[in-house]
DNA sequence: GTCTATGCAAATAATTTGCAGTAAT
DNA sequence: ATTACTGCAAATTATTTGCATAGAC
């Protein structure tokens, strides 16, 4: 929280409430929430903010690189607060998603001959799968003789 | 082309010339076109496709399993014809999207306590960093005192 | 002839923008 | 006092949907 207020500070922004509010719900959040689930949970202390507020902040927080935006789901934007070298599972089934605290550094270079013609500065990794909770459902809806799993 | 009808054939669903026109536009296609880039494309051979059949027929092929869809960028998706396993790398400064024929297969496994909580069928690595014609601008750019590239 | 696919227009949904008022500096 | 930030409403953009007609089987 206290970097946080650093790095508004040192880019000349201001240190609003909505500002701080929103990076407080964002910040040990674990479940990469998309910009209307932030808004209904700022609203709760903040009834008058509104959702291009939380747009906006949402976007300077990763212009200050003080979280990070997830862009695999087509429909809507996720932000991660988690700034650590990580990656992430998708669950196709119920569209979860998993965090995977491994760094892949080592294992991934682009081949030699692609260093000269691309200068790589991040890389991110996404597994796609099944989870546990849907391979469960999975079993008992077989047993109930269905096929498919609703999201 | 032959295995598009086999697998249109397969599904019970009709080969019209708009499924045709919009698989060859793909096909052989490294460019990763989003739809509206396709539907101008097939808009010179079939004036009066319009837009939603574009969606539409892009949609059938991804569940057929003749091309695949990119969901990396925010603002738009992108449909890749290139079933092959390989990555992608795409330049922050000119979002340009480049292939990298390379098998990360044997590098990338989650942890063992990982396997046992989510079933992996599919994966993806996306490299961001500046590509060589941008590099070369932005050089150009800081000889002339500027500082930023613009998309 | 049957039934699916297409074309059109309208609907939806996420995100952005313009602007006047508000608040942080 | 200044100037950036917020809240609201309207605009924008990608994608989807309903429905009547056309076309593949």
């Amino acid at each position: 929280m206290e970097r946080l207020i650093q790095s508004l500070r040192t880019k000349g922004l201001k240190i609003t409430p909505q500002r701080l509010a929103i990076f407080k719900i964002l910040k040990d959040n674990k479940s990469h929430p998309c910009a209307e689930e932030i808004y209904l949970k700022v609203r709760e202390d903040y009834p008058t903010i509104s959702l291009a507020t939380v747009y906006q902040t949402l976007d300077t927080l990763e212009n200050i690189g003080r979280i990070r935006i997830l862009s695999f789901d087509k429909k809507k934007t996720r932000y991660d607060p988690d700034l650590s070298p990580h990656h992430h599972l998708i669950c196709t089934s119920c569209n979860k998603i998993m965090d995977l605290e491994q760094d892949f550094s080592r294992n991934l270079r682009p081949p030699p001959s692609f260093r000269n013609r691309f200068q790589v500065d991040d890389f991110s990794v996404v597994f796609y799968g099944i989870c546990e909770a849907c391979k469960k459902k999975s079993r008992i809806q077989k047993k109930k003789g269905k096929t498919k799993v609703d999201t």
